[in-house]
DNA sequence: TGTGTATTTGCAACCGGTTGCAATTTTAGC
DNA sequence: GCTAAAATTGCAACCGGTTGCAAATACACA
């Protein structure tokens, strides 16, 4: 007849078994299990098993100054390019029993505070580390926060001086594959729809964008800053664009991202032109679903799901001091997937 | 001059002060704090400022057992339906200062025990609760997990016996909706791509499509079982559907969801039907961007957001016992959102 | 069989708050 | 000015593991 208390504690099983609980405690820790013998160890085990024992993380985190947690700072999740980015960060962490506590930043009312006041409480949860996707460019705030002792790697976005190791999609690459896309259908004005200049993605594929068309000896048809990563600035910034179509003609677009893109052929609809064959436009991101919008959107392909885990492999390696845990940028190769809304110009 | 210690505790902050710690801690309690004098309390919150105290909350989940965590089963963050879940869940959660721990449990490899292993981990971590949105009908586990004493709020999906506690959409009205509007169109004929029988809105869809119909006096032309909630299975049980349209005509299908829906139409086009002009075709769940389908996709809106929200206060609420957390099953009304995809059958 | 070395196990302090209860100080009432 | 009641603050045990160090036991070799 085994007594079985609600929740077992270590001390329980080591009473139970007659020995201490420190012995117990090795006998949890597979990196310390070897210091007890085998068959206590074996009788341990036995005994974990029918009271039913689980270790108690809080207890341990506690004494051990590890909690086992990462915080995760997302603008929010519901934009789709962050659920693979996220799935990618879980898988990671799973591998090393980690969790992550998640906080969307982008908040409706107070959004200034949103980040530090997430920070907060997630220092106070005493999370080992930081994976943010929410980097701006002029943001010292995150430069503070790692100089009073947080790990910190940034995805997707860089802050501006590059202190911070950060996993990101080369940009400059992927502009240059969109644009040697358009080029070789024969495109020669072509125009972007460009993010905003405060976020290193918004200015990286702005200055990629120039750089492509300059290798073929192009210049931009025209560039056009769009306020936000929506649809609906995209809609607008497109609107801008064909208002100019006289002074600044263009027979394509590349848009900062998927979002821009969409709104953009949204307005290029409205003003009854049609994608393909009177404008191509090539997005970016290559988020979910965009092989079933009409046209399906030619995009540039980020490793979301692999940018996710490999930053959270960063962080882990650097939490441990890993070798090859330099405080490194990582740059993945996006590819270009070719679809329906890019095609020859109709003059050509 | 104030000595910093690089991470003040309560126990610092108290001897920098001359008092107790547990006054201090008494002090950060709003509940408690008015037992502190109102100048004592002054001293120490602009002491705890300027020593850059910060709670440690895992040392609070030890003594008072309660983590303000919340673990958190989706079947995969990566399916569009969840995103908007999660940001409801974790709006509810951060005005009381909890966290979700977020598991994936559909992993390409192991599946069977994932969902186990992770509860695992999450008991480990000592959740205080656990939100579910991976119900199955036959789930035994859940009710075993319940009756051990942990708080289970289901979403989305209910177990078979309705021993859980849930905030589901109302998927009976969702199908009159959907049915409703095709037969005021002037289909007589309508097939259901149905959902898994093992899930509780595969079935609960069937049943109100079957209802619904019967309410006008019609019966189902066909329903197709799909396997699984995905584009790919939607088109291979479209082609079904196709495949004995001779003997089981219809002009319009209703798709237990967007995904299944999706898939159809991909089939539906590659046999050279037209979709609304042949076949109309209504979705379920109304995920986002299916605005930029083509058609745009008309689909039965379900209440993502609140769910999650709804999910998360109800578990809050029974942690606290507060009235009203009556083990209730929570449904939300959904909406019929008409796009493109719906329109009146050609011969009529 | 004795002594030296390796293995195992026990001890006790510690991680940083929380909380019931006792001690002390204030305030109120007369 | 004195006493009882109320408001503050201090004390110490506790939450459940972890870990350096000491004690005890096992094993090796002479």
């Amino acid at each position: 007849m085994v007594k079985r208390t609600p929740n077992p504690t270590l001390q329980d099983l080591a009473q139970h078994l007659g020995v201490h609980k420190s012995t117990v405690s090795r006998a949890m820790d597979p990196a310390r299990r070897q210091l007890v013998k085998a068959d206590l160890l074996l009788r341990i085990e036995t005994a974990a098993k029918t009271l039913g024992y689980r270790p108690n993380h809080a207890a341990a985190a506690l004494s051990r100054g590890r909690s086992k947690t990462i915080g995760v700072l997302l603008p929010d999740i519901t934009n789709p390019v962050f659920p693979p980015i996220l799935r990618g960060i879980e898988d990671a962490l799973d591998e090393e029993g980690y969790f992550a506590l998640l906080a969307n930043t982008s908040r409706p009312d107070s959004r200034g505070q949103a980040m530090e006041q997430a920070v907060d409480r997630m220092q106070a949860q005493r999370v080992e580390g930081f994976l943010v996707a929410t980097a701006t460019r002029d943001d010292v705030w995150l430069d503070t926060l790692r100089q009073s002792g947080a790990r910190i790697v940034l995805i997707n976005r860089t802050d501006g001086r590059g202190h911070l190791p950060a996993v990101i999609s080369d940009d400059m690459l992927g502009m240059r594959l969109a644009v040697d896309h358009l080029v070789a259908q024969g495109h020669r004005r072509i125009a972007h729809l460009a993010g905003p200049e405060s976020l290193s993605t918004g200015m990286a594929r702005r200055v990629g964008f120039e750089q492509a068309l300059h290798n073929h000896g192009l210049a931009a048809a025209r560039v056009v800053m769009v306020k936000a990563y929506a649809i609906d600035s995209g809609e607008q910034a497109m609107q801008q664009l064909l208002a100019s179509r006289q002074r600044h003609p263009f027979t394509a677009i590349v848009a900062a991202n998927d979002l821009i893109a969409l709104g953009a052929m949204q307005a290029l609809r409205a003003a009854g032109l049609h994608v393909p064959t009177d404008i191509s436009i090539v997005g970016h991101n290559d988020m979910p679903l965009l092989d079933q919008v009409n046209p399906p959107l030619t995009s540039v392909r980020i490793q979301h799901y692999e940018m996710g885990f490999k930053s959270a492999r960063l962080l882990l390696d650097a939490l441990r001091e890993r070798p090859g845990s330099q405080d490194a940028t990582v740059m993945l190769p996006p590819q270009l997937r070719v679809r329906g809304s890019t095609a020859a110009p109709a003059q050509a």
